[in-house]
DNA sequence: TTTGAATGTTTAATCGATTAAGCTTAATTT
DNA sequence: AAATTAAGCTTAATCGATTAAACATTCAAA
């Protein structure tokens, strides 16, 4: 790497001190009263040398390094990529940059991305948390590090969080299903603690209490590393023989698209065998050949609020915020 | 944020200087002859102080900050996004963090990332270029920055790259259509002077040529921010009246899905009225009605080829490699 | 006994930018 | 003319870790 251009480079150019350089390239001309003669010069040369000031050493002295930290399940997952997307654009408005990393739902992972964050300094953390990881989210309020929580939070543990108001969405699905004829309605959830699976399922058994439909519930968890697998367990134990059910909500994206390959391969018709409503968007939901009815979330507003409260702690406010989203349900033939 | 432990602390706290904290803490304890009790005494208050080293510090120091910058055209695309994803792991596998920006394909958007980029010191960049970025790439050459493309790559800058045969890619596919008995033959591809692009259009025009059909040639070209509006212009020309065509090759994803989008409006019959063939998986290719044949990349292979030859250019190495990978062609009902 | 190694440790410069405090002149006020 | 103020600039400490070089002590070899 052939040797960038330093203050020191432009203050030997111009015969001043790198003190009235840092100054100028600040903007700082006015109060620190540099002559003009020497702005001008100064200015010149730092165009000429193509000065591009040097993060890493400001950020040292500074204690701040402008960057946040981004910490999802897995960026490869289209609702985390589309979020990622919204968290970087509203960031780099702000003057931030973002470093990610993917946990993968376990805890190990995120403590070590955690560790590693905090040992490149970042201004503050985004995190969407896996199960389990309340003791590293408490850690970090207790060193005072800005955070943000999304898609998930803790009871028990007080902090700022932007999330779906998922007990309302998925009240709501079913809702719709009971208006639209269902009474058999199933729900395939992950196994979690998490607040937003418990939420979802909550939603589901309110809703069917709230429509005295409390023996018609039937719940299936799946492991998150063995979706697949269990996803199919699931769908065979719901949706065939003697007790089947009419209708199911899945509880994720991915559990939405497993489901739908189990529903492709045990043939069945939808909605007249069964009715599914999916949550998120995906450009699969509309070529399934009966387009789906689905739950979507805000993901623009909610990385957007992530990033404003996250700035706004960084600079210092102290207030906590919780934040809880709408969905939109988008009705389709899949429920009908 | 509470103060963090620093070296001192423990030089302090042991009452020793912090060269030796500094050595024993990079297990030079042995090089640098280090006391035993002392390694220990050292050690033990490392532990009580949960010490950990502050990276912005060491990268001022060292030069180096084991941050590679990742510039994508757009992380919210499923393509990108598993992309990032690996090369996410294999980075952090090898000990380098991550930063990211998406370009939008937007030449001045690109240039901003780099400059940001290059000031928080990346010790290099994997790039998917856009179109136009030559200058931007041949200038990061001439500091001496190391560089991969993926992707794409530009005939006349000499570069590392790692890219899918793409050439071989269409190639094959239009070939494939030919074999099962397809003539009328189209392509929609994007109005782009970048490499990949090409090289796809490439390859269909030479398979067509190949198999004496040059005259049943009908190339569409799509603008990237109108993709919709063009591509349904495109179907349209192509599929519809008197010349129409009797088989389509999209040359990438996001044209294969805004491609299905049209033919669902058009409501026509794949692959009785319309073969088609799609560029990289997707979840919604397999529930299209009709299972799409596509072009799939080895994304795993691209970015761990990306990362590893990259991390080679960091330790010092000067040899450029160009690596070209070969598609794999999955064949289902579409082209039937 | 003297010289030379070997061992163990400290000193201080360095990376590049920031910034409080101090130092010159010149200009203005009393 | 002396004192004050303003204008314009420099000095040097600082952020935290790294590391070459110097220093000090002990031990062994000549």
């Amino acid at each position: 790497m052939s040797k960038r251009t330093s203050l020191k480079d432009i203050a030997d150019k111009v015969g001043v001190s790198t003190a009235l350089v840092s100054y100028v390239i600040n903007g700082q001309e006015k109060e620190k009263r540099v002559g003009k003669e020497v702005v001008k010069k100064i200015r010149t040369a730092a165009l000429e040398l193509n000065y591009q000031p040097n993060q890493i050493a400001r950020s040292l002295r500074k204690g701040s390094t402008k960057t946040i930290g981004l910490i999802v399940a897995d960026i490869a997952n289209p609702f985390f990529g589309n979020l990622a997307r919204v968290i970087e654009d509203e960031a780099s408005r702000l003057g931030y940059t973002v470093i990610f990393g993917s946990s993968d739902e376990d805890s190990g992972k995120m403590e070590s991305l955690v560790d590693i964050l905090i040992n490149r300094q970042v201004d503050g953390f985004i995190i969407v948390p896996a199960e389990g990881t309340e003791l590293q989210i408490k850690a970090l309020q207790e060193k005072k590090i800005p955070l943000v929580l999304t898609d998930r939070y803790f009871i028990d543990v007080t902090t700022n969080y932007v999330a779906l108001d998922n007990y309302g969405a998925s009240f709501d699905a079913i809702t719709h299903l009971i208006a639209n004829g269902y009474k058999k309605i199933g729900m395939i959830a992950y196994k979690s603690n998490l607040i937003h699976m418990q939420e979802r399922v909550r939603g589901y058994i309110e809703a069917m209490k709230a429509n005295n439909l409390e023996n018609e519930i039937r719940l299936e968890e799946v492991r998150y590393n063995y979706t697949m697998i269990d996803n199919e367990k699931a769908m065979n134990n719901l949706a065939i023989g003697e007790k089947k059910i009419d209708a199911i909500l899945f509880a994720t994206n991915s559990l939405t698209v497993s489901g739908l390959y189990c529903i492709k391969k045990l043939n069945l018709k939808i909605p007249e065998d069964l009715a599914i409503i999916g949550f998120d968007g995906n450009e699969a939901f509309d070529f399934f050949y009966t387009p789906l009815t689905y739950i979507e979330q805000p993901i623009e507003e909610m990385g957007k609020e992530a990033v404003g409260m996250l700035v706004e702690q960084i600079d210092g406010s102290t207030k906590i915020a919780h934040i809880k989203l709408r969905h939109t349900l988008i009705k389709r033939q899949s429920s009908l």
